[in-house]
DNA sequence: GCTTTACCTTCCAGTTGGTGGAAGGAATAT
DNA sequence: ATATTCCTTCCACCAACTGGAAGGTAAAGC
């Protein structure tokens, strides 16, 4: 099957399933006109990465994971781990932006949002800077 | 007052401050011998943006409320709507974090994380695709 | 058989928001 | 006089793609 047909079937568009190969995430057999060919095999490797990069892991842990995936002597401790770190940075993310968000939230509603200039959210924005000692 | 010192009062690097500069959100004046000279008014404007970057507003936003903040005819509404797309943003990337949290902490908690091989994660990732149709 | 369309290839550039480093000039300290 | 620090510009790199150009191949229509 051809790459656009591939594409189809995992949910990843052409572009990326070649970016991926060109990175060395997988690799492709090549028909004899020079186009990829993919199987079974193929598309359970591209559907393993559209879901471990839905759950947002970035590519390096991807690798990380796919390696574990093709190693039959893994430990699932290596698993567990790559996992744990990754929920990990998505909590720490979570709050940064719940933080953000906490602020934004007090300041747009502190805004009347009508057509007078004065505005607390500049205000805010525009607040002497404390200096640092 | 130099770059550097600049950088201190602000919290900014020098370099984030010369790019700053580069993509035209700020300006500078130079001294004879070439070098950016900073001035009281130029440190309110580095740090509105640092206040701004901080809150997560995106460089063009910041360019955005840049402007309106320099502009004494502003109406507050278009501060207020800036804000709000920003927040709206920020509670979108937030379920999705959440999403995919909930889905790690199961299949973290699901695996018993030894040397054995067997992993409900890889498991999991490895699933049989779904054909769309 | 010829042409159009659709698909494939590679390569280059752009996205966001900076950061690192090299090469070279200027100011300050010793 | 020299060493160190600070300044300048420019180029390259990070993640994870995405868009588009230039050119080859395959399938469909007439």
């Amino acid at each position: 099957m051809n790459i656009s047909e591939a594409s189809e079937l995992v949910g990843i568009p052409p572009k990326t399933i070649r970016y991926y190969e060109d990175i060395g995430l997988i690799s492709s057999h090549r028909s004899e006109n020079g186009y990829r060919v993919y199987d079974a095999r193929d598309l359970h490797m591209l559907n393993f990465l559209g879901r471990a990069r839905s759950l947002g892991f970035t590519i390096e842990s991807c690798r990380s994971l796919l390696a574990l995936y093709q190693d039959p002597d893994r430990a699932s401790a290596e698993v567990k781990k790559v996992a744990q770190q990754h929920r990990d940075e998505i909590d720490c993310k979570i709050e940064e932006l719940q933080a953000m968000r906490a602020v934004l939230t007090t300041l747009v509603e502190s805004c009347r949002g009508d057509e007078r200039p004065d505005c607390p959210i500049l205000n805010a924005l525009s607040a002497p800077l404390k200096l640092h000692q």
